[in-house]
DNA sequence: TAACATTGTGTCGCATCGACGCATTAGATA
DNA sequence: TATCTAATGCGTCGATGCGACACAATGTTA
């Protein structure tokens, strides 16, 4: 098994790869379903399912190490990414549970070996177009998928707390930026858009007054077209105005919920 | 020179004591004759002025080294303290400043010595009583003293950029979060709170609307006192209500400017 | 004691927001 | 094919918040 083969480079030669001392962890999440979804690992050294992380390389930029992880367990580019907090615990990890993790798998970690370091981690949240993502396992990894919210309870080390955090900072950003133009497809329908805002604020709001604030933004086109074949009346499709768009990322929205 | 040994004992121990890759650096903000001022570094080795910094010690939490930087360059415990972000670029730091800076001190550091290796690193600003403040130099520095924000210009390494950064997140976080407690003395007028807005913003506010704002958010006590001693009417003096405060400071406050 | 600058308090108009009404329309139903 | 249904498009009303402004109250100075 090739993947296992470089599982043991990884291993063996990551001490000298990459930047001590720092990982990052990305908590990506997706919008399906009218569910809002993270994008979780399953290590075959663990039972427990974890936030895809990474390091950084000698020579990288974190934010750059972020977008490669980004670009590996989802195969996109164009995302939305932003850095939310670092958690800096020196007891955040145990290296006695690498050193059981790894034994599973036949490999010996002693206290000395990179991996069995203090790391600390910089949070990153990416924001995705679920049907656009492939979800693709790194080396360590057996599997890859989507998770509903509401479906995580115990992660591994303090992922918990890192994605808790990420929604947090999440919710807040809703009121001063854009949110909509990375999660749904190119064209989506209000009541899309608002079912969208209603999942991560975890609240209901008034559809039409959800529909004068949105439109108020600026940022939306209404195009000619109708989403025809659900029951009743077809509803107007929208696309993001990218020139508004852009500059509301830069300027920020305003109010709040 | 005691002090100037135990810089020589940080530059040949620090390697084994401090988590390696990762350094945080703080904007302390102070409020003083209507400016709002930053407390600078200047190190022997170098001529830039610079954000006080540390290292995070092998079991230390990096919240906590930021708390003791704080602690031991103003003296102060009760901090109003806040991680905004983390640079991580590559070349932000380049050792060959390091070498050059520590050649003037007769100390020869090589690429392979721990400071001259990359950092990344965690940017914190605080908040603190200016009178409060007794500013000390750490080892490596011949003076440390208030700087007027507006005289500041080049600084080391990236610490301008760390620094634009911090007032950024300041002025954005005015609008949630309830400051003043830490910037001011304990009876304050409300014409001083709001030359402190005012300075923090970079914009004047209207003293009615001012008032009518902050006394709606329910976090101030007016007490019966007045200053007396300015020419003209006194006004009267307000302390911050602490446990509503505290609940501002955990909730948030709403709207913005 | 009068002049003056600053502070305390109130008012007016406008924009915004939450709550809600009503007409329109695409598909389902019979 | 006519009718029903439920979601959508669009509008209204009252409360609230905010910016701009007026005026009275007050402590110091001359």
């Amino acid at each position: 098994m090739s993947s296992h083969k470089n599982f043991r480079t990884f291993i063996l030669e990551g001490g000298s790869l990459f930047q001590p001392s720092v990982s990052l962890d990305c908590v990506i999440f997706g919008f399906h379903d009218n569910e809002l979804k993270v994008l979780l690992l399953k290590s075959r050294a663990n039972d427990l399912w974890s936030l895809p992380g990474g390091f950084v390389f000698k020579e990288e930029d974190i934010e750059d190490a972020a977008i490669r992880v980004l670009k590996e367990r989802t195969g996109i580019n164009d995302i939305f990414l932003q850095q939310f907090h670092v958690f800096g615990s020196p007891n955040r990890s145990d290296w006695n549970v690498h050193q059981k993790s790894f034994k599973k798998e036949g490999i010996e970690i002693g206290p000395d070996h990179w991996l069995s370091k203090r790391f600390i981690t910089v949070g990153y949240y990416a924001l995705v177009e679920f049907a656009h993502v492939t979800p693709s396992p790194d080396t360590s990894a057996e599997a890859c998928r989507w998770w509903d919210l509401n479906d995580i309870d115990e992660l591994f080390m303090d992922h918990k707390q890192i994605l808790n955090k990420a929604l947090e900072t999440l919710r807040l950003q809703l009121n001063h930026l854009p949110i909509g133009y990375n999660l749904l497809p190119q064209k989506f329908t209000m009541p899309e858009l608002q079912k969208l805002y209603e999942t991560i604020l975890n609240k209901t709001l008034d559809r039409r007054n959800f529909q004068r604030r949105m439109t108020g933004f600026g940022i939306l086109k209404r195009l000619k077209e109708t989403r025809k074949g659900g029951a009743h009346r077809a509803p107007y499709l929208y696309s993001f105005d990218m020139r508004k768009y852009r500059k509301a990322l830069k300027q920020g929205l305003y109010g709040g919920w």
